[in-house]
DNA sequence: CTGTTGCTGAAACAGTCGTACCATAAACCC
DNA sequence: GGGTTTATGGTACGACTGTTTCAGCAACAG
């Protein structure tokens, strides 16, 4: 045997490359002003990661995992009324440490609706995220198979997010999920929501 | 006097690159390919636009007056309840003919966010959406200078048309339209909205 | 010491990018 | 014909891209 091998690294090197991303966006991200920033080269990049298209992926799933971890701690408690976890969930998506974590998101995302050939998971993110809020709003929704109401609320608050991510307008951004929250507390029971094709 | 202008020239040339942006994204536009499919050269291009930063502002440009001039028309009409507004507005923007332009509207804003410094104009944007969707939606605002229902209304058709296009999937997306009309006529006439900081 | 394995810097490769330069053809006036 | 302006094509430049190749150093075992 020789010398022994050194795991660690790797895992070094994606979580700095995870904080450039995050920091410097995912559009023109390149090899070698990513490695000198890390204090690198991109020849252990490759060496590392194997590809560019291999690290990218490892830097979206550390992204990721790390701002999962804090969504499963943040807004599973469910003891306060709807609109009162709906300010939750908002006051910390919203709160600028989360900001370059939004700015990915939609980074990601925008690319994955001009090229979806390259991202086969995200539909499935999607999809895990109504799960986590269908939960979390589960006193507003028709049964526990529901996906309309999560949906309708994951939406709003990304639309505020991009909203609010674009023109930087706090207060508006507020003021419309306060609005949002009114109006869920005046239907909130429900008021026979199926209007067109039902179930 | 030599050989007089074609102004013609410049303006299809910019309708035909319209197109192939509206078509292939515009993450990795380059000028020998986008050259290529317009029957032209990077050379011609140059020539007309000066700079790839002028044609794909011009390209944007051309983008926004198509969409804007049919916004105009087909939404002002506002004779209807607001939820039937509200339906009208989602049939028009989520059909599968705008897609395309839905598409290029995620891709600039989400490369407006990542570098907010080539975007000035942006911000204006959507204020005037504001403008558009506050006559459109006056009887369920506050007043003649509520900016905060316009915000909350576009913020959920936009969150909802980044969810259809990442997963396609049409029907969840109808439904959770369906289900806020359903909570706009529930909450309408306003009851109270203001909770916190309200003006 | 040699041998083996992990790590790493330097340089080069083939390619694309936006752009600039140079020449020339095309269309007009005189 | 010349004179002048617009419209092209071809080509090359310098900078950048992801990746590879070659070499050599580092750390261990025997």
């Amino acid at each position: 045997m020789g010398r022994p091998a050194d795991p660690g690294r790797r895992k070094r090197t994606l979580a700095r490359a995870a904080d450039y991303v995050l920091a410097n966006g995912l559009a023109g991200l390149s090899l070698r002003p990513l490695a000198a920033a890390l204090g690198t080269s991109p020849r252990m990049l490759l060496y590392d990661f194997g590809s560019k298209q291999e690290l990218v992926a490892a830097v979206l799933a550390e992204a990721r995992r790390r701002g999962a971890a804090r969504v499963a701690e943040e807004l599973l408690p469910g003891t306060a009324t709807p609109e009162e976890r709906l300010r939750g969930i908002w006051a910390w998506i919203s709160a600028p440490e989360r900001a370059p974590y939004v700015r990915l998101f939609f980074e990601v995302h925008a690319d994955a609706i001009a090229h979806p050939e390259n991202y086969g998971e995200l539909g499935d993110v999607v999809a895990e995220w109504c799960d986590t809020l269908g939960v979390t709003f589960r006193d507003l929704a028709d049964g526990p198979a529901d996906t309309v109401t999560p949906t309708m609320v994951m939406a709003l608050v990304r639309g505020l997010l991009l909203d609010l991510a674009v023109t930087g307008d706090r207060e508006r951004a507020d003021r419309a999920v306060e609005r949002f929250a009114a109006l869920l507390a005046a239907g909130g029971p429900l008021t026979s929501p199926s209007a067109g094709s039902g179930t």
